[in-house]
DNA sequence: ACGGGATGTCGCC
DNA sequence: TGGCGACCCTCCCG
């Protein structure tokens, strides 16, 4: 092992050196030592002790230059970018599957199409319905699995769209073409990706994060949001117009410990209740024919800590999934909705971001956990006690960046397809790319691995199309449409993709409005004549089915 | 090109 | 139980 050594001079006269904590500095304060002499000692001594022989008027400091690891401080290896590869530092954990002993580069699950994939124990699984329905019906619904068609390629896109980054999806349950977006300053965007130059973004509804959206079903002319400002929204998408259904800070900001801010958000159609959760902890109920809330809040989570998201399952109205920072999924009764009255608890390492039911039977629940796993609990055939499967998949906590959460392809009939941003990077041909990721979860093979390589930055919102084979994706604060490559190609007559470029910085937004500092461009496959990111056509998305 | 800032969660005291 | 500091493969801006 060998460091770069650098020697330095300094005239110190007959005085001795003043302190040695001077020195410390200039060596960075590391390494100590004890851990100097285990490592390259010899060479330090030597050095040390030629150079004062030679000239005993100077003090020379010799300073190894070591490079130090810049995850655990100490020499000997180092951690970080090589190029577009990251390297762990081997005194952590894996970064990916979060045990110790090898890196995330050697760690078994890093090849998900391989591995990935941990049976989660399952007591009580060898009865003999069990071993008919191994041996006779799985085979069968892996066979009558239908093939699912990937969105792999950038459609259109809107670079810079939200002044600050997506943190929600929603695309618009009768206009296909219409998706709407929040974002971490709380405003709304309105964007017609068919006509991509027809965008709205509607600033005044709320405060700070707008962390949910949900269509009215009765009206899908209004959106519902939950935001951490502590109100509920309903805005009308033509006018912009918001009306507060719930303000949980009517007194403004009394300190930090007392502000309550909204997460959770679902509409219950049958009942015709929305129901919002906060950071405490609690459940509200809102009425919507009145828009008045019902009963008091209940506690839902333990107390003090977020709910980060709620789920009314498609077909009984009465099952509420809830999801939260105390480590729990829970099921409940919307007829009997009292604190402790959960009807399961589904266990995790670590936070919650996000529990669905399956979009179609709802039979599963899909969740997202902060142990970068993803687990799915079968309340047919699996026990409720465990999931029926955990996933490793690096989908990370990182306070910069909104959470990860696995969504459902809602036209898949098999409840197989889930979608999800990746945390850590891939090396694609020297560029550190973030892929969005399809996995089957009845496998936990990874399907598909989408990039494209102008989008550098981590996506970790997105959201499949209920209808059409379109995937929306919020990578920072851009909104990036993708669909299938076949597809974009029949219909779109080539490469041809249109990419807005919104103003170049918040300052410029906020001093104009208007649309004067987009810039469109039409691109045929070639790569557009600017230096402004260029989506030109991806080689690096791969697409299969499955 | 580099460095600062924003600021959730968790473990420790 | 509450406050504080460490964690982190971010991302944007000056």
């Amino acid at each position: 092992m060998s460091f770069t050594k650098v020697v330095i001079e300094r005239e110190t006269d007959s005085e001795e050196e003043s302190s040695s904590g001077e020195e410390n500095d200039q060596v960075d304060d590391y390494p100590s030592q004890e851990e100097e002499e285990d490592d390259n000692d010899q060479v330090v001594e030597n050095e040390a002790s030629t150079t004062t022989s030679r000239k005993p008027k100077t003090k020379h400091i010799t300073i190894s230059l070591k490079k130090v690891c810049k995850v655990c401080k100490r020499p000997g290896h180092e951690a970080g970018f090589k190029g577009a590869t990251y390297i762990d530092c081997p005194m952590k954990p894996c970064f990916l599957c979060k045990m110790p002993g090898h890196t995330t580069i050697s760690c078994p699950h890093r090849v998900t199409t391989e591995f990935g994939v941990i049976p989660a124990p399952r007591r009580g699984t060898h009865n003999s319905l069990e071993y008919v329905f191994a041996r006779q019906l799985r085979p069968c619904i892996s066979a009558i699995k239908p093939a699912v068609v990937i969105p792999d390629q950038v459609n259109c896109a809107v670079i810079r769209y939200h002044s600050r980054r997506v943190t929600c999806l929603e695309f618009h349950p009768t206009n296909n073409n219409f998706l709407l977006s929040g974002d971490k300053k709380g405003q709304l965007g309105v964007w017609d990706f068919k006509r991509v130059h027809e965008k709205t973004v509607y600033g005044n509804i709320h405060g700070c994060i707008l962390n949910n959206l949900k269509f009215n079903p009765t009206n899908d002319g209004t959106v519902y949001g939950a935001s951490s400002d502590g109100t509920i929204s309903c805005t009308d998408l033509e006018t912009g117009m918001s009306m507060g259904l719930i303000n949980l800070n009517p007194n403004g900001w009394q300190g930090s410990s007392s502000w309550r801010m909204l997460y959770g958000l679902d509409i219950n159609s049958q009942r015709g209740n929305l129901v919002a959760a906060d950071n405490f902890g609690s459940l509200y109920m809102v009425d919507m024919r009145s828009n008045s809330t019902m009963g008091d809040p209940v506690l839902i989570h333990k107390k003090g800590s977020k709910v980060t998201g709620l789920h009314c399952h498609p077909h009984q109205p009465d099952l509420l999934l809830s999801c939260g920072n105390d480590h729990f999924a829970r099921i409940w009764d919307m007829r009997k909705l009292e604190a402790g009255s959960s009807i399961y608890d589904l266990a995790h390492n670590r936070v919650v971001n996000s529990a669905y039911f399956s979009p179609q039977s709802g039979s599963k629940i899909l969740t997202t956990s902060q142990d970068n796993r993803l687990r799915v609990w079968d309340s047919i055939f699996g026990n409720m006690d465990s999931p029926s499967r955990e996933i490793v998949h690096s989908h990370d906590f990182n306070r910069h960046l909104t959470p990860f959460r696995a969504e459902w392809d809602p036209k898949d009939p098999s409840e197989c397809l889930v979608v999800i941003g990746r945390y850590i990077s891939e090396n694609y041909n020297g560029a550190a790319l973030h892929p969005i990721d399809f996995i089957d979860i009845s496998t936990g093979q990874l399907v598909a691995a989408v990039m494209d390589p102008n989008i550098t930055t981590i996506s970790p919102v997105n959201k499949l199309h209920p209808h059409d084979d379109v995937l929306a994706s919020g990578s920072s604060r851009s909104i990036f449409i993708w669909r299938p490559k076949e597809k974009f190609e029949s219909e779109l007559q080539g490469d041809e993709k249109m990419i807005i470029l919104c103003g170049k910085g918040e300052k410029k937004r906020r001093q104009s409005d208007d649309e004067s500092d987009d810039a469109i461009y039409r691109s045929k496959g070639k790569s557009l004549k600017t230096k402004k990111p260029s989506l030109k056509s991806s080689s690096h998305g791969r697409k299969r089915k499955c």
